[in-house]
DNA sequence: CAGTGTGTATCTAGTATAGTTACACACTGG
DNA sequence: CCAGTGTGTAACTATACTAGATACACACTG
């Protein structure tokens, strides 16, 4: 369990904010379909929110809105808006440089670990919430009528 | 901070043992190099040493050795003797099957994040031990002598 | 101007990591 | 044969992160 569940219902939330066309959603009605908590929720928007991602509408009638069109917001974005530290971590305490492993293990490792991170996003990068929504839609049992 | 240090640490273990073609290396010696605690080590050797990566050689003049060739060990098999959890976590509460959204996210998103994590991990099975030394070898300052 | 819903703060519990100490036991080497 | 070495493992600690939960001020709508 390295990524958080964070990621996924960061995904789930833009989702319904696509499927909602314009109308605001509030954090309540989110929790509800993530079976979550509303602040968790609202939490998670506030993450969102500073990426760019989405717009709220305060007072009554209020609620969350994607920033922009569903098609232009990658997987990508959603995990680097609420995931976005350092996929790999390295030794707690730096290595002893006395030793010649020591000295050259983290030079040596960076390039690999960079580029398996970087297949990683290039993956997810390749995914919008545009997809995401077709898929769910086109999923057993769609919306009712 | 996704991955843990025990990845890196149980590379940087690994290619001490290749590096000592042969030899026993304590826990007490790798513990200085990687410069955390002999316990730590041992705990590392016995998830490698349970996925077949090392034996340990019981009493005096003891130690770890590689249990089989250096380049036949690639840093995915590190991956999932010491890190092998699912890397996407799910919702924490399943969500909820009565909305749209809630009933097919999680099936929607599945071949999408088995396809990242493949790519991830297939950038991992093409470096081995073997590889990893020599760019150490090949770093700054290499070994006296 | 009343009410709604966000944004934020705080507290909790649960879990994972990594460090530390301690000790029984298997094995080596003389 | 036996003293000593080093592993394997257990128990305990501190730290950090996640996610759930409650509470409340404030902005905004209608």
């Amino acid at each position: 369990m390295a990524i958080s569940s964070r990621f996924i219902v960061g995904v789930h939330i833009l989702t319904l904010l696509a499927q909602s066309q314009g109308q605001p959603v509030t954090s309540e009605w989110i929790a509800g379909s993530a079976n979550t908590n509303p602040a968790v929720v609202r939490k998670l928007l506030g993450m969102l929110a500073k990426a760019g991602l989405t717009t709220s509408q305060l007072g009554a009638g209020g609620g969350a809105l994607l920033a922009r069109s569903a098609a232009d917001i990658t997987l990508l974005d959603v995990y680097r808006a609420v995931d976005g530290s350092e996929l790999f971590a390295l030794h707690h305490e730096p290595p002893n440089p006395a030793c010649p492993v020591g000295r050259n293990i983290q030079s040596a490792l960076l390039e690999t670990l960079t580029r398996a991170q970087r297949a990683l996003e290039s993956e997810l990068a390749s995914q919008t919430i545009a997809t995401v929504l077709g898929s769910v839609l086109a999923g057993p049992c769609p919306q009712p009528t």
